[in-house]
DNA sequence: GAGTGGTCTAGACCACCGC
DNA sequence: CGGTGGTCTAGACCACTCT
């Protein structure tokens, strides 16, 4: 009789809790919602807190939950679309992207930068600073690095900082014609700077996305944007426009 | 003098044990090499193990470590890139994709699938399974949904399942002329099935690509890849071969 | 069986937010 | 100030892999 149930497979306690209460979250609660703290909710499902928000961080990462400190914990609306790598290639601040300048110095960029850039590895580049909002929201911190070689006129600007400095090495790289550009998504965790732009704690997972953009036979623009990973779905191709509403990754199992 | 230091923000322990790990590894361990065991490590570091186990986590995350149960952690190589939307659109399974067709039957699909194809809520469709290797290591796992309008003349197989059901339905598709693609990024965590054909445990973060083929002016095609986010760079563009070896999440803050 | 990472507990204190 | 989520502890047991 002992063969009567094989039950290989002991569920964990915290897999179990996330789809106990994805499926609350579908049937019971709308988007902005508040659920009940962490303590009662464990104290509810007979669990420690720990276990709980391991569910909860979960819920979290596929972008079911929204959880501030000191506030609460909401139900997160549908992720939201950003156009990453549209089909026809542009560069950075062309008329109609959604990316707003914010500051330019000249640094020595990380080696791995250099090492794309094809600049000596202490060699300064221009690093403009732009970050993207949608609906009111941050969504992304990008990092451009612009070697000097692609701006060569831009010494009519002397100052040494600021939006105008930026605005203007992103015209100079404009005079460059864009033979193509590729792109690469990666996961990552968010540095503490970022964490700051991003509204979210450091460490949060992010979708890092490096574009590299082509001109004259050689790297003219390395671009390191960090997108929300909680918030973002990246959308390339044809259209960004076009939607497929429910998250993917919370198909049923 | 007690204004010499105003420290207002003291660091986490496990972000701290995270930079301090994360500089060991760059100069004193090489690629494969193993680490002493979680107990150890937090014994050397003053913590508990809990407070090592979310340092872990992060590194894990960024792709830095590779931790198995039974075995040991240790230290993962670099990222492997993977072409994703190459340039040239091309059908799932067109000669010289990397897609290792498994098997294929016809479905009820989500709700959210039925909706991009355009098909009646509970329409079953052609369901194919496809996964992918690169190095001999499994990197993701696909479910293609075809419409049966997609392939009418598939009724020569009658297989109700089987690879060879699979490349039939594919090679159907081909017949199709595609006029576009699009794709979308975002991150997610593995269903059981999905954990089990990428060696993780369930839950592991991975990176959902949702590609939606265009023929004959509707939606012919949806596929739903997930990659595994430790260890793939998803690379979208003209090449995927140019690389950046070193990874950008994990430049100093 | 020994050793590893994975899960879980029941507490404690801290940092932040809004009242 | 009270309430929230974030961090941390010191244990325990479990599931897995290798020898």
């Amino acid at each position: 009789m002992g063969t009567t149930q094989l039950e290989s497979v002991p569920e964990p306690k915290y897999w179990h809790l996330k789809t106990v209460l994805s499926e609350a979250l579908d049937s019971e609660f709308s988007v902005g919602e508040i659920l009940p703290n962490e303590r009662d909710l464990a104290a509810r499902f007979g669990v420690a807190r720990a276990t709980l928000r391991q569910a909860l961080e979960q819920l979290e990462l596929e972008g079911r939950l929204q959880r501030r400190r000191g506030v609460g914990t909401t139900v997160a609306p549908p992720r939201v679309g950003v156009a990453v790598g549209a089909e026809q290639h542009v560069w950075p601040g062309a008329a109609g992207d959604t990316w707003q300048p914010a500051d330019s110095t000249l640094e020595v960029p990380p080696a791995s930068v250099a090492a794309a850039l094809e600049t000596a590895a202490d060699e300064p580049v221009h690093l403009v600073r732009r970050s993207r909002t949608t609906h009111g929201q941050p969504v992304a911190a990008e990092l451009l690095y612009v070697p000097s070689s692609s701006v060569p006129d831009l010494s009519a600007i002397d100052a040494p900082s600021g939006t105008a400095r930026a605005r203007a090495v992103l015209r100079e790289l404009h005079r460059l014609r864009l033979e193509s550009q590729e792109s690469a998504v990666e996961l990552g965790s968010a540095r503490a700077d970022d964490a700051k732009q991003l509204d979210r704690l450091p460490g949060a997972p992010v979708l890092v996305v490096t574009t590299r953009f082509f001109a004259e036979g050689r790297t003219a623009a390395l671009s390191v944007a960090t997108y929300r990973a909680d918030t973002c779905r990246l959308t390339f191709g044809d259209s960004g426009g076009v939607e497929i509403h429910e998250n993917p990754a919370r198909q049923a199992s």
